[in-house]
DNA sequence: CTGAAAGCGCTTACAG
DNA sequence: CTGAAAGCGCTTACAG
């Protein structure tokens, strides 16, 4: 039971006394064997402790098993939840799952595709890092290759996608602040990439009412579109000074915008924060600047960290289906590789605005 | 370039008009080519949009360039570090990862083993959900696959690992509280399964000064251990009411330990959990309590995690360096498939005291 | 239901 | 330095 070397079939055939085609059979349930047949086989793989090969499997049937994920970083608590929800349903399937990190950056993404795809993944799941360059995504459609985009949409690139309704969740979570009496609400937003001619003519078109083509933006922006909605419902000009644009995706990054915020002539009386990261730096900056929530401050942030329920007071927050985003991911992703022919389709999950004590009522000046 | 169905090494040679052995050999990188086949070879290559495959390679090399890891639970922040930390490694060497969950369950983490086996990688890293059973690493040594051990170890088990100091974590920790004139200390520690005769007994033969064999005790013991070596260098007798054992790893079976031990007749003054879990578990509670830390109740915890730095006051904790130690373990795994033979190593990385403001400091009563 | 033979896409001795 | 041939461990038609 206990063997040294790895027995094959042709091992289990010898032992068993027949042919590798009957012992591959039974071994690997496929084709029909007689009872007798399957327990002599059976009997010797036992006795030989022996354990199918999935590399020449693969290498005959076309199929691996494996998934191939790329996500921007295994650390960060969206991501990791993601890959946990894309885990549960590979893992029920008997699917492993290969997983590397792009950091965000084009190049990593490039060469981590590269090497799920020599690897033979049956399927891939990408957070993708440029919503406009990407020719490796669009060299694996035309491999074949299944592929699920999570959180972001490419430009052009026609595949199932599953990600949250960010216009809806950024356009609630600053509603909410609306109807709690708050009229100048500061946003701070990643909003890395360019959008078109930059922060100012997106804040006009969108304020306009421009029904802009909002499928492709990246997540930071598409908040912002929310804030703006937002904004018109509630007939609140947007002014582009409370727009905090940390221009990289970092903690440290967001962590400078409350002071500047803050530091207005008119300055804010709430804050929301559009993802997990630019909450942490907002939430560093409070701490150090020793602001008490919400008497001097509220906020509503993005994405359910477990320190958001803990607080003192609990952090109101917009909270996304990470877990589900990745099993609605990987399900997806299952299902074309099992053959599923339908159109791309496009999974868009609400997330949930969990109210906790970070928002202050503010009674409405009537001279307002 | 861009190529409908994959080209084969059967497929360049055709084009370049040289053998297979030869395209094989450019394409592959091993052995002697003149630069003029070369040349022909890799313009071929390209022009079919060649890419070798891993599982060709892979059977006949017998090495896959991939590694296995079985976590507990990806999202866990612990497990996500550690994650990253052998992906940062294996990433570097151009090594796939094949990630699993175990959730902690012994019967999910044999059926993990067996998958990656199956999928050949090259090596595997494991942290054992049991300390004692072990046959299917076991196997894993006697087929000489690599495996190095993370967090915990396995008696008997005769292999490479990297874990954190975990009794001098525990011990430094609680010494801070001594110091700052602590001398009621509460801790909440897992300690899921049994060791030896039960916690009291543990408590006893700690106390006695018996050079335990604690080696191979869970992570939670080896902390406790270094609690009570701290109660000895203090002189301060251990009282087993202070010691409450949640008995499962959720921040849930923390919580209730909190409001137990304040409502003891001679209650803590401080408290220290003994991981991330627990001290979130823990967090729970006091928010829940409304109790003011440092005023109430002051607080140790244990690792580093993003909201014990912007909490108000700061939370104090015991950081293991877990990026670090997904590091040292895949490079230690890396060393041993490329054959080093050198006998198992333990690497233990020190936990570091992060000092903030969650421990008063009391002014000892003269009388005491 | 079973077996002999071919083949998946590579690499590896072995001649030349 | 190059090529013909064998083989890694399986599965898949194809006969019987």
């Amino acid at each position: 039971m206990v063997v040294r070397n790895k027995a094959t079939i042709a091992d289990v055939a010898r032992v068993a006394g027949v042919s590798t085609a009957t012992a591959g059979r039974v071994l690997g349930g496929y084709g029909y064997t007689s009872d007798e047949m399957k327990d002599q086989v059976q009997k010797a793989a036992r006795q030989l402790g022996y354990r199918p090969n999935a590399l020449a499997r693969g290498l005959i049937t076309g199929k691996t098993r494996t998934l191939g994920v790329v996500a921007g970083d295994i650390q960060n608590p969206f991501y990791a939840s993601v890959l946990r929800g894309i885990s549960n349903v590979a893992e029920a399937d008997g699917f492993g799952l290969l997983i590397t990190n792009s950091d965000e950056s084009r190049s990593k993404e490039v060469q981590s595709v590269e090497l799920l795809a020599q690897k033979q993944v049956d399927g891939l799941i990408v957070t993708p890092s440029d919503t406009r360059k990407a020719r490796h995504l669009h060299n694996l459609l035309s491999m074949e290759i299944p592929l699920v985009l999570i959180d972001r949409a490419v430009a052009g690139l026609s595949v199932d996608r599953v990600a949250a309704d960010n216009i809806a969740a950024g356009e609630q979570a600053v509603r909410h602040l609306f109807e709690a009496g708050h009229r100048r609400i500061g946003i701070i937003a990643e909003l890395v990439e360019d959008e078109g001619d930059g922060l100012a003519a997106f804040l006009a078109r969108a304020a306009s009412g421009d029904p802009m083509e909002a499928e492709a933006l990246y997540p930071s922006w598409q908040r912002l579109l929310g804030y703006v909605r937002a904004h018109r419902i509630a007939g609140v000009a947007v002014d582009p000074r409370l727009v905090f644009r940390a221009g990289s995706y970092s903690a440290e990054a967001a962590q400078v915008g409350v002071p500047l915020l803050l530091g207005l002539s008119d300055p804010p009386t709430a804050l929301f924060t559009t993802d997990g990261t630019m909450s942490e730096g907002a939430m560093r900056a409070i701490t150090a600047l020793n602001l008490s929530i919400p008497r001097d401050l509220s906020l509503v942030c993005f994405d359910d960290l477990d320190w958001m329920s803990f607080m003192q007071p609990g952090i109101s927050t917009m909270s996304q289906p990470r877990l589900a985003m990745g099993e609605a991911a990987a399900r997806m992703l299952l299902e074309r590789i099992q053959g599923e022919n339908c159109p791309p389709r496009t999974v868009l999950l609400p997330a949930e605005l969990i109210s906790r004590g970070s928002v202050l009522r503010r009674v409405l000046d009537p001279a307002v």
